[in-house]
DNA sequence: TGCGGCAAGGGCACTCAGTTCCCTCCTCCC
DNA sequence: GGGAGGAGGGAACTGAGTGCCCTTGCCGCA
């Protein structure tokens, strides 16, 4: 495999159109070609800036750890998802806005495949990689759930349901994540990544404005009697739906 | 305050009824007074050794990690969880079962509470063990998901649905916790956390037997075209239940 | 042309977490 | 009594991460 197409889109660094990529994504490749053939425990920082041929120095100047150099772009992911979270229109409906913030988080490993890929199975063998991961999706739950803790403080439980919203939306957009990675990137991330998050917005949206007038079709009735709990309602809808949805 | 106070009670050392705690406790004992005195960072592990008059080697016998000694009982938590979700009833209803797997956490802290506000204003403080108080948090979440899994995997999207409820459980809960801890352990850690889980279990709740024959009342009819969003959907009976339901 | 910053990078030494190897001591059992 | 085995201790080592200072190359400026 060609280390070149491991390697992510360049940084935030100053580089002119058909420069190329300066030091960082030097250190990038480098790390990923050793880890890739030695693993990743195995590999020491040494070693990689003796290939990148740069000072060891210069390695912990652009990544603050060995684990950072394995996740290079999520920092600017992260700053893209608080900024969208940023410019949310007012009326914007939040459940829908925050599934949209996290199929930023999607486009980013969709832009390198390749690259997502390897490295979805290197964290998968490394603890110390998982344990990183982990600390990064929390600072994206943590943005969701701070966007909606500020639409839903009004709300009784505001905080409470921000939270628990967040991660449902994480969990969902993480579980159809997970699937396309262990595909080898073949499936419709998109696809997938919608239908999840279509899953959680069904339990938690709140509708901006119905577009009502769909393409006709058959109708369903639902009779419920006043005093049934919500969860068994929405579960008889979602088994007269059931054979609309794609059966995973 | 009392060192002694801040110690957890035992682990699974081997210890007579009015023992002396082992070297376990006496570690736990001495890292906690020198990680409130001067920092966890400012704290070597030579100097916890030190004030424990044990060897170096000593400590990494009892935890694998210098992290480990500020979370010396989740270990064993985490294996209560495995062995409640693995000896539930076939036929108990599964949301309500991982919201009581999630109350044995809320036990276990709520057991000590000032050492859990002490472990609480550490891991706020200091980065890395916030990063492994996730890694211990998604341990506990991945243990209600695959119990959720094995239960839900006949059911379309059983997966989907599995990861999404135990990220919701686990949030909900986690919440109510963190406000018992913020409070310096002086609120009703159960009832708030009751009330989080509450939440989550009506959000996702799936009942046992279906309590069909309830005190009859109004009728509420939903129609919907084939095709409609099921968001929407969901948003119309929310509607139509809106003031049978309490306001959140 | 020379000079004084200034930023990027490199080298070196240091701290500290975690590991490996080997030692001692104590206890129990034959 | 003597050997086995486990608990604990200690020295030395690896490797991540940091602090300090040096070189180099580039810029503006006198």
């Amino acid at each position: 495999m060609s280390t070149s197409s491991a390697a992510p889109r360049r940084g935030d660094g100053t580089d002119a159109p058909g420069a190329r990529p300066p030091m960082r994504e030097a250190l990038v490749a480098a790390a990923f070609q050793l880890f890739l053939e030695h693993g990743y425990e195995q590999t020491t920082v040494d070693d990689i800036v003796a290939l990148a041929g740069v000072g060891r120095r210069s390695f912990f100047r652009y990544f603050p750890s060995k684990e950072d150099v394995v996740f290079p772009d999520h920092e600017r992911c992260l700053a893209d998802m608080t900024a969208f979270l940023a410019d949310s229109p007012a009326d914007a409906d939040p459940v829908r806005r925050v599934c949209d913030a996290a199929r930023l988080v999607l486009r980013m490993y969709a832009e390198n495949p390749d690259f997502s890929v390897q490295r979805y199975r290197l964290t998968k063998r490394v603890a110390g990689l998982r344990a990183y991961e982990l600390s990064v999706v929390w600072r994206y739950e943590r943005a969701l759930a701070g966007y909606l803790r500020a639409r839903l403080e009004d709300r009784p439980d505001g905080r409470l349901r921000a939270d628990v919203i967040a991660a449902a939306v994480v969990a969902a957009h993480n579980n159809a994540l997970r699937g396309w990675l262990r595909s080898d990137g073949r499936d419709d991330a998109g696809a997938a990544v919608d239908h999840a998050l279509g899953h959680a917005q069904a339990v938690f949206g709140d509708a901006p404005a119905a577009p009502r007038g769909g393409p006709p079709g058959d109708l369903v009735v639902v009779a419920a009697r006043r005093g049934t709990p919500l969860w068994q309602v929405v579960r008889e809808i979602e088994t007269a739906f059931a054979d609309d949805a794609p059966p995973n």
